[in-house]
DNA sequence: CTAGTTTCGTAACGATCGCTATGAATAAAC
DNA sequence: GTTTATTCATAGCGATCGTTACGAAACTAG
């Protein structure tokens, strides 16, 4: 089923018997486990079980543990360019911020998924041998808090925050509250609680007339 | 393997032959790898040669990976009463937090030691089978973020903090940037930056006047 | 000394790890 | 039909997992 993907034109299959289950289902199927249990606590054995494959349909399908997992951190993370234009196109970084931490808020308590954040727990530690995936996840962090810190540096230059504003630490406190979340979401925080953390958290906020 | 205890007065030994290692300097090594690379991605064998035991030895010292692992984290851990008494005892709850965050940044940054903290990374993801050892860690977590906020209840008692403050979502915030902490120095943040980071999320502790 | 107790190193247990060789099965191309 | 290409299920690879049986070694008690 559905080649790598047409890029919109459809490309003639080649030939050879056709794949006997949805390869984006099952890649769903592989995110939420690593979602719950994390990528070197999760074997083999129970990936194939919850895709309902065999293993060497997930090693032609997917590379290996390695690929599959970061597929699957792909998929979990989303598109960034979307996630970038939401962070630019908010109002202030301070509304930005707001809902950059409440959508986490509704994703890590989720009735339906995993509790806590993938990219926060799923590489939180591991052996030597993941060091690579580690890094790759910390990317992830990485990214989206200089763009943040980007969204506080504009409101800067826009006099909407104070001149003095460390920018680079507000970032970074948004950050620390979100990869927290995930831990008191994991922890079994409810919804309500950890949506009360964010308003708190928020109220560090630095306001205009402070300068 | 040591008699149940002392009880600080010295023992007559049974018998037998004595231990060739220091079970204490043992304990440290297992808490540092535990800290480093988690709790089931660190095995048996990592252990026994940080430890520079062999696993027979581990056993009859420590019981099994599990309570070697317990043993490390309430190694890590340290004493609970201690720090109960510096929440108590700190002039307010917000300088409680700062004393609690400034000394989270100083231990998740240590060059002697690994970075983060260890109850945040080592159970933060683990198989089924690993569930109550996850338990216990959320445990020190539960008791430490029950302990600031009743800290937070008696400024509120006191009019230190006004009246409307929401003691369980500043205490939730207090530990998500705990955590949160923890990730960014995994991530390689310097000591300055998680410094300044909690005196940003600190701008967000409720004042009198405010009420 | 001998007897009793505990720890030592060696060596290996069964189970599981990530991964793959192999050949039958199923499709398109000719 | 035959050929060619791809996926299928079975079965098992070597390595490592947590754990322990075993007997020699090293101590105390008598």
């Amino acid at each position: 089923m559905n080649k790598p993907d047409d890029g919109g034109k459809s490309v003639r299959r080649r030939a050879g018997r056709p794949l006997s289950f949805d390869r984006d289902e099952a890649l769903e199927q592989a995110m939420l486990l690593f979602w719950r249990h994390g990528y070197e606590t999760t074997s083999i054995n129970d990936l194939t079980r919850a895709m309902r494959i065999t293993a060497p349909s997930l090693y032609t399908a997917f590379g290996d543990k390695r690929r599959l997992f970061l597929e699957a951190a792909q998929r979990y993370a989303g598109d960034p360019e979307a996630s970038a234009a939401a962070i630019d196109n908010a109002p202030t970084a301070c509304e930005a911020a707001r809902s950059i931490l409440q959508s986490a808020v509704v994703t890590f308590t989720g009735e339906t998924t995993p509790r806590g954040c993938l990219l926060a727990s799923a590489t939180a530690s591991g052996s030597s041998s993941a060091a690579d995936v580690q890094d790759v996840v910390a990317g992830y962090r990485q990214h989206l808090r200089e763009r943040v810190r980007a969204r506080i540096e504009r409101d800067i230059a826009d006099k909407i925050l104070p001149t003095e504003t460390d920018a680079a630490a507000l970032a970074g406190m948004v950050m620390a509250v979100l990869q927290g979340l995930s831990v008191l979401a994991r922890d079994g925080a409810s919804r309500a609680s950890l949506s009360d953390i964010v308003d708190t958290a928020l109220n560090a906020w630095p306001t205009a007339r402070q300068s």
